[in-house]
DNA sequence: GTCTATACAAGGATAGAC
DNA sequence: GTCTATCCTTGTATAGAC
């Protein structure tokens, strides 16, 4: 048995009933392993969320990066949106819904979910500016600062949201309908350029 | 011991700690009563839930016919905003991360969250299309339809931002930044008539 | 009708044998 | 590294006093 096993069947059974209503016994009669020897790879169960969050957290890091090399463009920063969102959909047993886990986790300081925001709105801002200069958007300081507040509600609750009306949502579907919602916000601040980009990304809104 | 005094006692307690983290015992405690007398007025911890659901839900449902009352402006709508953000707030032990809820009773039927949701929809788009007419915003269906969309998923989850990020927010200061967002959101499709009505209101974005 | 005491089941967590 | 046994908390149900 390893860690990794662990977690892929345990992410799995999360996505299906929800973090609450998923026990150790049953994680481990689902591995076959017995409830102790589970708890000699995970103590406690939070320790397996916060090892799930961590894989989930480096994911959305890794993708943001690569999305940093390009060009800046309407387009592929609508592609970062659908691989974000695709991250949040794979872990979404983990994401929705969990509203003690920042507070649990940042008091013992394993997952500091308040600066983890604030790094991401401070790569976001980067980005709209970015997009700015690049010609796509026609934004002043105060239009960044209400986007990067738009994406960071928007893009942490839209799962949450498609969870609570529909316990197990189609991934395509729902994607496809977060993400020209999406598209739709930031086309009210495109340029034309912007708006071609968004166009040739070929999303509907 | 009336039902009243319970609910009054357990809302201050979710409010407080989180439904998740406050326990039958605990509640029972607090009213200087025993466990088992509190599931005499509450056979499950749910019931608890479900009857502050209810309160809240008749809270809002009067906010809104309060304000269908009145002529339609974007400065009263800002004003039904703030009142049901109030609401949110005061309920907010009930509202925030409770996942589980509307899958739970809607089941049971006590509580049914997608029938709910489908007529606020409604209410929202009658309203959007309404300040459309009255001269205050400038736009076709397919913008309606967004802004419903926009205003479901920002008006059910400011408080849930909001608290994860604090565990307890300042209710001035919160409500004031999540109307000034949605207030500039709102002037994105306003006519010049609209603008000055928000402007009226008095509201910083 | 109102309340207390108590028991039971389920789930998280731990200790210790092998 | 794996298991069994056990403890503790918490939601829940019930018997019975007044």
């Amino acid at each position: 048995m390893t860690d990794i096993e662990i977690l892929k069947k345990a992410l799995s059974l999360f996505n299906e009933k929800g973090y609450a209503h998923v026990g150790m016994r049953e994680l481990a009669r689902e591995l076959n392993i017995s409830p102790g020897n589970l708890t000699y790879y995970f103590k406690k169960k939070e320790d397996v969320l916060v090892a799930l969050l961590n894989q989930f957290s480096i994911r959305n890091t890794q993708t943001i990066e690569s999305y940093l090399q390009l060009e800046p463009s309407n387009a592929n920063f609508l592609r970062l949106m659908r691989n974000i969102f695709e991250n949040q959909f794979m872990f979404r047993g983990v994401y929705v819904g969990n509203q003690f886990f920042p507070v649990v986790v940042v008091e013992k300081k394993v997952f500091d979910y308040q600066s983890v925001v604030k790094k991401r709105k401070a790569v976001y801002q980067e980005i709209f500016s970015s997009l700015g200069k690049a010609g796509h958007l026609q934004v002043n300081d105060k239009d960044v600062s209400f986007l990067v507040s738009f994406i960071t509600l928007f893009g942490r609750f839209w799962i949450t949201e498609a969870t609570l009306f529909n316990k197990s949502p189609n991934k395509d579907e729902v994607i496809e309908h977060y993400l020209s919602l999406f598209a739709r916000q930031l086309s009210l601040f495109s340029t034309d350029v912007g708006k071609a980009s968004i166009k040739m990304y070929g999303i509907k809104f």
